[in-house]
Formats: C-alpha cells, sequence, structure tokens
RNA sequence: GCACAGGUGACCGAGUGGUUAAUGGUAGCAGACUGUAAAUCUGCCGCUCUUCGGAGCUACGGAGGUUCGAAUCCUCCCCUGUGCA
C-alpha cells in the first residue's frame, strides 16, 4: 500500500508536505481542531472551513454513546451527518481510557467503560473500536490504545505499552477486514473540501498544487506510540509499532501532567525511530508555542483542545501573549483581541465587547473566543508551513508566535 | 393612628444566648485549562498590619440593659411591608 503521504518541501527535520484522504487534502505541518461530539464545539461548519480548517477529528466513545455509531452510520456516516466534507481524523477511546479511569476498567480483552452519561456499562475492544470509526467514517482512525498514566512506574509504562501494542496489532487486523465497509457511498468527495481556504497564503498557494496522488478509497489506521516517560520504551514502542506498518503513526501519552521538556525528550526520541515518509502525529497537543516547536522538530499532525475550551473559559490566544478577556482591564479596551490578527472576530469586535459577552455569559462568547483562537492556531500552523517553505522556521521560534 | 410581619456583611438569604468575621447563593476580583464527563474547576471576597504562623480593630437598624458571654433575651426609638382605620 501507498501511504497517501509526500513530502514536498524539508527545512531540517520540519516537513511541509500532504496527506491525501478520500475528503481532501490535508496540509502538514497541520493543527487539527478537536470535534469530540460531532462538533468543534461553538464553531459551525462553515465557518471552520473558512478558517482554514483541512481536518478536524470526532471522537469514537462520545459518538457512540450518543447519537449511536449505527445511527451515524445509517445517515451516511459523519461527513454527511455533520455536514463536513473535508477530512475527519476519529480517535480510539484510548484517551478516555485515561480521562474516564473513575468509570472504567481495563482487562487484555479491552475496556469496561461506564457512560458518564447513563451510567450503563460497555465494552471498548480493539475490535469494536475500529468497528465503530469505520461506522462513523473517518479517513483517519486511531489504533485503540491505553493512553498511560502519569506518573507511572517503569514496570507499569512498559506493561502499558506492551498492552498497547497488542491492541495495535488487533486494531489493525479488524480494521484491514472491514475498511472497505466505511460509509462512503454516493459521496461527493472533496466539494468543499477543495474549496479555496479563507485566505490562503499567495507565496504558500504556489506550493498548493494538485498532489497528482489518487484519493484512497479506503480510510487509513495509524498506530499509536506509548512508554510512559521512559524515551528506551518510547523508543522500542515506535520500533514494534512500525513493524506493524501503518500509513501514519501517533505518539500518544504525553502532556498528562509531565514537563515540557520531558514532553519534548519523549517527542524527540520517538522521532527518531518513525518512518520520515510517513505523518506523524503527536496526538494532544499544546499551547501554539509548542506546536510550533514540534514542528519545528518534525512533527507533522498535532490536535488539542486547549484552543477551544480556553476560549469558553476566556482564554485568548494572541501575537502578544494569552489574554484573559474577563480581566477587569478589558471593560473600555477598544482594541481587538489580537492586533495584528485578521480573523472575522479581530476585525469586527472589541476586547471591551468581547469580555461583555464573556461576563454575561452569552452564548455568543463562546462562539466568537472560539473562532478567534482556532484562527489564531490555524494561521500559526499556516505560518510554520510557509517558513518551512522558505527554509527557515527560526524566526518563528524565537519569538513571533512565542507566548508570554 | 392601630394590628401583624420584618430589619444580617455589595445583593438575596441562613443563623434565635457560647469555636460567629458570621452557612449558602449571587455579584465582584484573580488563577487554572494540552488525543473534551469542562459555557468547567480553584482561590480571594469587612478594615489595617503580617517574619504568612498570625495580630489588632469594626461589624448583624439605633441607643440602653440582662449575662461570664448577645446577631440571638429585655426596654425604648427609627425604618420597611401588609392589613384595618
Amino acid at each position: 500500500m501507498t501511504p497517501p503521504f509526500a513530502i514536498q518541501a524539508q527545512a531540517g527535520p520540519a516537513r511541509f508536505a500532504r496527506i491525501q484522504t478520500a475528503h481532501g487534502p490535508v496540509e502538514t505541518p497541520a493543527f487539527m481542531p478537536v470535534g469530540t461530539a460531532g462538533t468543534v464545539k461553538a464553531v459551525p461548519q462553515d465557518i471552520l472551513e473558512d478558517l482554514g480548517a483541512q481536518i478536524i477529528l470526532g471522537n469514537t466513545y462520545h459518538l457512540y454513546l450518543r447519537p449511536g455509531h449505527e445511527l451515524v452510520r445509517k445517515l451516511g456516516g459523519l461527513h454527511k451527518f455533520m455536514s463536513w466534507e473535508r477530512a475527519l481524523l476519529t480517535d480510539s477511546g484510548g484517551f478516555q481510557v485515561f480521562s474516564l479511569s473513575e468509570l472504567r476498567k481495563v482487562s487484555e480483552e479491552g475496556v469496561s467503560f461506564r457512560s458518564h452519561l447513563d451510567g450503563t456499562s460497555h465494552l471498548f475492544t480493539p475490535e469494536r473500536s475500529m468497528e465503530i470509526q469505520i461506522a462513523l467514517g473517518a479517513d483517519i482512525a486511531m489504533a485503540f490504545d491505553e493512553c498511560t498514566e502519569h506518573p507511572a512506574e517503569r514496570e507499569r509504562a512498559r506493561a502499558s505499552m506492551e498492552m498497547t501494542l497488542r491492541w495495535a496489532r488487533r486494531s489493525k487486523e479488524y480494521f484491514e477486514a472491514h475498511k472497505h465497509e466505511a460509509p462512503w457511498g454516493n459521496r461527493e468527495i472533496g466539494r468543499s473540501g477543495d474549496r479555496e481556504n479563507g485566505k490562503p497564503d499567495p507565496a504558500l498557494a504556489a506550493e498548493w498544487g494538485p498532489s497528482g496522488q489518487a484519493r484512497p478509497e479506503t480510510p487509513a489506521l495509524y498506530g499509536i506510540v506509548q512508554g510512559g516517560m521512559y524515551a528506551d520504551l518510547r523508543r522500542e514502542s515506535a520500533e514494534r509499532t512500525v513493524e506493524l506498518d501503518f500509513p501514519g503513526y501517533a505518539i500518544g501519552g504525553l502532556s498528562v501532567g509531565e514537563s515540557r521538556a520531558k514532553t519534548q525528550e519523549m517527542i524527540a526520541a520517538t522521532l527518531e525511530v518513525l518512518p520520515k515518509d510517513k505523518p506523524r502525529y503527536v496526538m494532544g497537543v499544546g499551547y501554539p508555542e509548542e506546536i510550533v516547536q514540534y514542528a519545528a522538530m518534525g512533527v507533522d499532525m498535532m490536535d488539542c483542545v486547549l484552543p477551544t475550551r480556553a476560549a469558553r473559559h476566556g482564554l485568548l490566544f494572541t501575537s502578544e501573549g494569552r489574554i484573559n478577556i474577563k480581566n477587569a482591564r478589558y471593560a473600555q479596551d477598544q482594541s481587538p483581541a489580537d492586533p495584528t490578527c485578521a480573523c472575522r472576530v479581530c476585525t469586527r469586535y472589541t476586547r471591551a465587547y468581547l469580555r461583555h459577552l464573556y461576563v454575561s455569559a452569552e452564548p455568543l462568547a463562546a462562539v466568537l473566543n472560539t473562532i478567534h483562537n482556532l484562527a489564531f492556531y490555524l494561521d500559526t500552523m499556516r505560518a510554520v508551513r510557509h517558513a518551512i517553505t522558505l527554509g527557515d522556521l527560526s524566526g518563528m521560534l524565537s519569538g513571533s508566535v512565542s507566548l508570554a
């Protein structure tokens, strides 16, 4: 199988590339907004398109519980259900093994969960996770893994890693046998996926020509590296995951409470082992300066709830640093959230108004804050890609997006 | 004018003799948030100092009083609401 991925430009470890999916291209390094329950919270799909999002996440566990993957399949798959015609990546439910720790029990077979919605019991296995992700119609599915908690003793991290490897094998076996069942029939591939992005950078647009690669007919399954905070376990996990031969690899189990230096060390150790001609995805990161840094290290994909969740909590990311829009000091501030941002929020509304909306608990506060934060993240990654094509990322690392 | 009911910290509202600077909410101020159980959570929230352990002062309409001790009991006064004149 030819990986739907081609290196088009390279500047040091950072790569500008394109992942071809059945629902359009994904330029990398990419930041992927998280849309857990079939929605990137507070942002309509057409605005996500205008912001330039080429791929968003969905979540296996949440969509399985509600509305149910069979219903989604019946309605034509998640793309059609939520009217999102660009690429979609689904998380396997592995993170919920970690985050819902009080409601689950892990065994060799899989994980039994108690629904956080109604308390009912459910068993997630690698096979089940694949079945659900295929039913949802993801372009990129993730292997069912165990996101190891932190801190974890070495033996615990090893055992968890071994389990994830066994689950990865089972995930792949089931996935390969059933991937053709994705509900992609009668799709109008890429109608909106080929649409012009919101604010394409002219210099970059030249690089974004047709890839010439055929669009995949089936979804892709990525493996996930674990290994706790032990560099040698990370390397071993990566090597053995690569042996299973996936079209892309994720680094999971990071940003779970460890120091940023440790996160970076784990990423660096893992990247050394992962093949350079396939997408490498660090799951669940990060702050703007972090995603720039990781992209510079050679990471191709990242996702994080931070821009969306923080926005709902009043935290805005700007070129001048983070601002908490609920602070009293913005009550009469007539400037935009970020004076250098060209997003639809910053070109239209003042900090004073955004603060008022937040303080008043108006739903529009979440909408506008989230749109801005996503614009900031997506613009940042667009700038990273541009810088890579120019062969120099140093400017971005030394401050232009670094935050106080 | 009479009869009931009631006056608690910015607001609402507990508390009817003793760890009460005073339960809870709200408002306010600040912080956290990293493959989303998150429009959530945490801290502060009378004043003044503090070596951050604490110390002092002022407080439950007002003034007296009872008591070792009162927001809580008694007396008078002021004010508010409702009803009757």
